[in-house]
DNA sequence: ATTGACCTTCCAGCTTCTGGAATCTTTATA
DNA sequence: TATAAAGATTCCAGAAGCTGGAAGGTCAAT
């Protein structure tokens, strides 16, 4: 099948398809006789592995390993549960800094009455010393 | 004082200021004969304020709406607190993302005995149809 | 005079695509 | 058969928000 159809049917956009083949995440696709690129049944299992990973947040990197993991059928499957849960725990992370972010803000909005009048609490904190979300 | 000092006062790292300058959200400092850029306590305290805010996530764009609401004496706290409330559901949204990923990572890396046999259920679901975090 | 800490500019790279231009191929229709 | 639409190709640029590094100028102290 074209790129189009690989795309459709995994999810990933032809034009990423393309971006993920020049940065070497996926094997250079064989042509046609007027250049276009071919795509079997293997190919879009492996993009929809891609576009799954990506979805969970593990970055072009991660995937890259977890598409090592998963062709190379000798793998522990400890390799592959360290890698989840490292990448659990930099999600953990995140989620606790914006937690934190929404806090402050959630204070800060709850002081400023917010009508038509100048002085705002929210621009008097962020010119301050104190704030450290 | 130089730019160095102004980022220790600030935060803000002198490469930053820098940049900061570049994309307009300062305006130009003035510089010394030799062609150093000078700054005062003013420009400390906006450097602060902008340091401030993007610890808190908003972005370099909201950064600069907050910066000129700050400017404005006239400014209603109304659209101050509309802009934090815009972000605060930014945020939030994020958040659900974050959360979502998390469970479904959680649930995955549950499945998994991680040991050094290569039967891995991460693996098997990346390749499956069904997930949508 | 020299050292070292600053400062300057400019260019490149990080991450992960996405949009768009110019051009070719394939397929369908009039 | 002519032609038009859909889909493919490559390449360049831009998005956000810095950060690193190179090559070089300046300032203060020794």
């Amino acid at each position: 099948m074209n790129i189009g159809q690989a795309a459709n049917h995994s999810g990933v956009s032809a034009k990423t398809i393309r971006y993920y083949e020049s940065i070497g995440l996926i094997p250079e696709a064989s042509r046609t006789e007027s250049g276009y690129r071919r795509y079997g049944d293997k190919d879009v299992e492996t993009l929809r592995f891609i576009h799954h990973s990506r979805n969970l947040g593990f970055s072009v990197k991660d995937v890259g390993m977890l598409l090592d993991l998963w062709r190379n059928q000798k793998r522990a499957s400890a390799d592959v549960k360290a890698l989840a849960l490292s990448h659990i725990a930099e999600v953990d992370r995140k989620i606790e800094e914006l937690r934190k972010m929404r806090d402050t803000l959630t204070h800060l909005t709850q002081r400023c009455h917010g009508d038509d009048r100048p002085d705002c609490p929210i621009l008097e904190e962020l010119a301050g010393e104190t704030i450290d979300a």
